[in-house]
RNA sequence: GCGCCUGUAGCUCAGUUGGAUAGAGCAUCGGCCUCCGAAGCCGAGGGUCGGAGGUUCGAAUCCUCUCAGGCGCACCA
């Protein structure tokens, strides 16, 4: 929406530039926003004072150059100047209900921009496949998936991978874990050590071992144990995945790329950027950044996590992808630097990629804290909170929230099927509509899914044509919450359209004795109902019709 | 000590990346169902935008300093 009204504007200076009234020279990005008031129109914008200093004169006379030709659009209803120079822009109704018919034409695809040919690749929760996942992998699926959802809808080709941490230290104690637990069913007794996971899933994961290994009348083996472990584990990931409504395209295995860490190493050695000291190999990342070198491969000949995920971002860098996003715990914040330096060594371009760290989720019951910890057992996992609250309401909370503030996740709150829950506010306007529609029927209106221009000429009062525009901003909100990716932004602009709904709906009688009021307000309200079903589809979050 | 994030209404948080009189929800108080869903609506109260300087036509937003909280500063992953 902004968007047109910035090209109106473009157009309007440029007939100015080639008239020879502005100078001709190019000119700062034009700004248009929505004004917080409606008495400066729909549309405001600053080019003007941007202007002034550019064509040597004061704000406001070139402010009446512009509106000249601004309002010469026949959109235009009328154009004003105010205040140290803002160009306040008010377009026609017909304009409106114009749009309006758009909407309804474009259905679930309105809010969806044409492909802009970019390749973006999301990285996200890749949690470690050592146990299930936890409320805090929750937060980082939810944002992911729906960030990913945004981007799709503003035109990029998302891929989503799910790196697997399946090397090092910690998914040897998972293989050792399983077969302390498998021998202790065959009636040994066992001790676990402070490092092993004590979760229940261990135990089962053992007698399906178990059960594997006198299937295949093998030897059990400390590898046979681990691989059979992290295979498990990803089965009950991708279970909880699924279960959240979250898919992935890729699964990267880290040990897969063991050979591309030679090779990124020798690349990086190439460039001089690696040093040997204290029996180590470093790279040499503070002089790109970093606060101190890092170490590739330690004394003991092992290489290090940092060193493989050198080689994981040289990887995907290399399938050519225009934007690479992470996802990031926010407690590995101090990590970001020096990636970033590792691919400035390689020679990337580093501006491709982005990192979205998640805060941390207290989780609440009561307002009281739930104590979490993954090796004791008793953490709260993804399946419980969905099993208790829904699938709904935790993506709703995760949304509800820039990624980047800590939040508190009560569970008892989002339990409640009540108003102080903001999922039901909108699904409730959804579900509103619907059954709206229904007895609209049943009154013998007309209802038809396609635009009827017509009709719509009937939407005259300002409450009808506020709800049109607020309608239109979805596009913007899209376009936004892209760019600068934060999902969240999708979130506000449901809870305020479900509120300027309900608004309406109070004042404003639908089903009325006059047929083509009734069946202009009809399109009306089903468009509403279609932007609320496009934006929740974008958060991951169901439209019932009933409630 | 260094770095990152966060300080906005009693509480939880938005704030269109420098714009016009700082906004929602919850909570509190007062209204609205003989009529399309009251999981809703309308209204009221409540603010030195942590603090102090600076940049300019203009600052919650940018810069510097400062205070408070969280999180990081491994030859762990």
């Amino acid at each position: 929406m902004r968007v047109r009204v910035r090209e109106l504007i473009a157009v309007a200076h440029a007939s100015g530039r080639s008239d020879g009234i502005f100078v001709d020279r190019d000119i700062p990005s034009i700004i248009v926003e929505k004004p917080k008031s409606e008495e400066f129109g729909d549309f405001s914008t600053n080019l003007a004072m941007l202007l002034a200093p550019i064509e040597k004169k004061k704000p406001r006379d070139i402010a009446v150059l512009l509106t000249e030709r601004i309002s010469a659009d026949e959109r235009v209803e009328k154009c004003e100047i105010a205040g140290p120079g803002f160009i306040n822009i008010f377009l026609k109704e017909s304009y409106w209900t114009g749009l309006l018919s758009e909407i309804i034409e474009l259905g679930p695809d309105f809010g969806k921009h044409e492909s802009n040919g970019k390749r973006v690749q999301v990285e996200f929760v890749s949690a470690n496949p050592t146990g299930p996942l936890h409320i805090g992998h929750a937060r980082g699926a939810a944002v992911g998936d729906a960030l990913c959802r945004v981007l799709e809808a503003a035109g990029f080709d998302v891929t989503r991978e799910f790196y697997i941490n399946d090397a090092g230290m910690q998914v040897v104690r998972l293989g050792e874990s399983v077969e302390l637990r498998r021998r202790e069913l065959n009636g040994e007794k066992i001790e676990l050590g402070e490092n092993h996971y004590k979760g229940d899933y261990i135990i089962d994961i053992a007698r399906a071992y178990q059960k594997a290994l006198d299937d295949s009348k093998s030897d059990p083996s400390p590898e046979a144990a681990r691989d059979f472990a992290v295979q498990a584990m990803l089965g009950i990931i991708k279970g909880d995945l699924a279960a959240f409504g979250v898919e992935f395209d890729t699964w990267q295995s880290e040990r897969d790329l063991d050979a591309k860490i030679i090779d990124a190493i020798d690349e990086l050695k190439d460039k001089g950027h690696v040093k040997n000291e204290d029996g180590a190999v470093w790279l040499k990342t503070e002089a790109l950044g970093d606060d101190k070198d890092r170490v590739l491969e330690k004394a003991n000949g092992e290489r290090t996590y940092f060193a493989s995920d050198i080689a994981y971002h040289r990887e995907k860098i290399r399938q050519g992808f225009d934007q690479i996003v992470d996802i990031w715990g926010a407690d590995h914040h101090g990590y970001e630097a020096r990636v970033r330096a590792a691919m400035q060594a390689l020679g990337f371009d580093d501006s491709l990629f982005s990192v979205i760290f998640i805060q941390m989720v207290s989780l609440l019951r009561d307002g009281k804290p739930v104590q979490m910890g993954k090796r004791s057992g008793d953490f709260v996992s993804l399946k419980q909170v969905l099993d208790e609250v829904g699938s709904d309401a935790c993506r709703f909370f995760f949304l509800m929230r820039k990624s980047d503030a800590q939040l508190d996740f009560d569970l008892e709150l989002a339990k409640k099927e009540a108003s102080e829950n903001p999922v039901y506010y909108v699904q409730y306007c959804h579900a509103r509509i619907c059954s709206l529609i229904a007895h609209a029927a049943d009154k013998g209106a007309v209802i038809s899914k396609a635009p009827n221009d017509q009709l719509l000429k009937n939407l005259v009062s300002r409450d009808d044509l506020d709800l049109i525009k607020r309608l239109s901003l979805f596009e913007d909100v899209i376009i936004k919450s892209s760019e600068v990716m934060e999902p969240h932004r999708v979130t506000y602009y449901l809870q305020e359209l479900a509120g300027a709904f309900h608004s309406y709906y109070n004042k404003n009688r639908v089903v009325s004795d006059d047929p083509d009021l009734t069946g202009a307000r009809l399109q009306l309200c089903g468009a509403v109902k279609t932007v609320i079903r496009n934006g929740l589809t974008i958060l991951g979050v169901s439209t019932p019709e009933k409630m």
